[in-house]
DNA sequence: TGACGACCAGTAGCATTGCTACGCATGACG
DNA sequence: CGTCATGCGTAGCAATGCTACTGGTCGTCA
């Protein structure tokens, strides 16, 4: 279980779990190890140079939300977010598929989307 | 379509094909492609060194197979290889089993394996 | 009052990994 | 002879996530 195994990855996760609303840093780091069923379990300093990628790319938008005096940024899915995070989707089928048909037996089950 | 998905399955997929039986370096770029339906294309830039680490690592072994004038270095798995691919089945179906459950919803079906 | 932990955000530096772009060799085919 | 498929290999690069750290608020418990 190299920690390598989640590159590449990341960003749709994030995004997955920003479609489900607004959400700042340290609620997405929780929401990922529950509904990963504690796989995920993510240092800060994965997560928070993550979203600054991704609001970067254009992909989520930030608001500073103060609170009384501790400050969160929430983070929500932007419109190429949205249309990313499909794109993801898709890509994470066909990945996952092709490993799956790999590691369990030589035979292979494609289906073609289109 | 970050080519960066690939990052920290790469071994365990090169595990599987020999798993099938002894192959050299330029037949597993073939296998995979087959295998996988088209998805993995990879440069032998990417295999060899990949297949380098792979021995040194202690998961497979080499031998020059001279046919006549071509000669190609034939990989096979050791016991060690054996098992960690073993291992490496089981991360995969936990690592992507969570990310589908990320991606696909918030609920998680987790099946302990134990 | 003080200490400690949960919550919240962030950065610097590092290690790993796969990719691009090469070089080099043999054999077959035109 | 030129070119392509076969076959192995390396150097250098870019990307990404992790470790370890800093800094702050709030609540609780001794």
């Amino acid at each position: 279980m190299t920690a390598e195994a989640l590159k590449g990855h990341l960003d749709g996760l994030l995004l997955a779990v920003l479609e489900r609303g607004p959400a700042h840093g340290y609620a997405l780091i929780e929401a990922l190890r529950t509904s990963s069923g504690g796989t995920f379990d993510l240092p800060t300093g994965t997560v928070y140079p993550a979203l600054r990628r991704l609001e970067t790319a254009g992909l989520v938008a930030s608001t500073w939300e103060k609170g009384d005096g501790r400050q969160r940024r929430t983070y929500e899915l932007t419109g190429a977010g949205r249309r990313h995070l499909a794109q993801q989707r898709e890509s994470w089928h066909q990945f996952s598929g092709a490993v799956t048909a790999v590691m369990d037996g030589g035979d292979i089950t494609w289906r073609p989307s289109t």
